[in-house]
DNA sequence: AGACGTACCTGACCGC
DNA sequence: TGCGGTCAGGTACGTC
């Protein structure tokens, strides 16, 4: 499920009980999510110290003691639970518990993925951004590398629908098919048009959107937060209300317009919009 | 090189 | 209640 902001909630929620710990214990109950763990994963986790939790697009990043970062990707179905010691259960299924990490504060961290869409990768933190995973990545949509400017670029002489090149992660990193329909919804974009027919005015609006719609999904998983990870250590879900995704023949919440929410399929996936206030 | 389609998995949900 | 079909927010890889 989860993409940048969701991502984002999760580190924020698990940052205070891992950085500065020592994973005391780790342990896998099978050889891969979607791909192999690395050689040596378990072993090469053990004794060491986090130093920093950080994000990088869809990524968790943690900064080891060892200088090795661990990578992981929660895939679809991802998720993270803290266990407390004298704490509740997470309602997740053990079934899919396939990663366990006991910290030096006895809280132990728990990756829970039935899809196993996920994957995990160790790599040495001083080469961190020549990782296969994290090397093509386009900029942060909150960042300062991501601009109009840089959209133009890439958008330039782009057959793909605008949709497409949104969801292509070297042009811009941490969206998924959610925020990419509620990003075009708020700039009045269809999501079929070609990338390279938006002019520049439209692509200035699309960037303040995008950066709008994932600066607000950040603040919204922030304040979740605090409200469920108090009864449940399960991070990674947070209930949100979206213009568009997943409301297909209901009104457009624009009081203006009479319109009703269209769904398409575009590369196989779902697109949400209102065919009378995107263009 | 760019644009597609397909594969990878399980679970939830819907209609019969 | 049970069954089959469909769908799901991810990325990598093969093919044209």
């Amino acid at each position: 499920m989860p993409e940048l902001p969701e991502v984002e909630t999760v580190r924020t929620g698990l940052s205070p009980v891992i950085e500065g710990e020592t994973i005391i214990d780790a342990n896998i109950n099978r050889p891969n999510l979607r791909f192999a763990f690395p050689p040596r994963f378990c072993e090469r986790l053990t004794g060491s110290r986090v130093i920093k939790l950080g994000r990088r697009a869809k990524y968790l990043l943690m900064t080891l003691s060892t200088d090795e970062t661990l990578i992981a990707h929660l895939g679809m179905s991802g998720r993270f639970s803290i266990v407390t010691p004298d704490g509740p259960q997470p309602n997740t299924n053990p079934a899919h518990d396939h990663v366990v990490l006991r910290l030096s504060n006895d809280h132990c961290i728990i990756y829970n993925d039935p899809r196993r869409f996920g994957f995990m990768d160790l790599t040495p933190s001083a080469t961190l951004n020549e990782n296969r995973f994290l090397a093509d990545l386009g900029p942060e949509p909150m960042g300062n590398g991501f601009s109009s400017k840089w959209l133009a670029e890439k958008f330039a002489g782009k057959t793909q629908s605008v949709k497409a090149a949104l969801l292509d992660q070297r042009i811009i990193a941490g969206l998924g098919n959610i925020y990419v329909c509620e990003a075009l919804y708020r700039a009045g974009i269809r999501p079929q048009t070609p990338a390279k027919e938006i002019d520049p005015s439209r692509l200035e609006r699309l960037t303040i959107c995008v950066r709008d719609v994932i600066g607000e999904a950040i603040k919204a998983g922030g304040s979740t937060l605090r409200d469920f990870a108090a009864s449940d250590g399960a991070l990674g879900y947070f209930q949100h209300r979206f213009s568009v995704y997943g409301r297909e023949s209901e009104p457009c919440l624009r009081s203006e317009c009479a319109g009703k929410v269209s769904r398409i399929v575009q590369s196989g996936r779902s697109s949400f919009y209102c065919p009378d206030c995107q263009h």
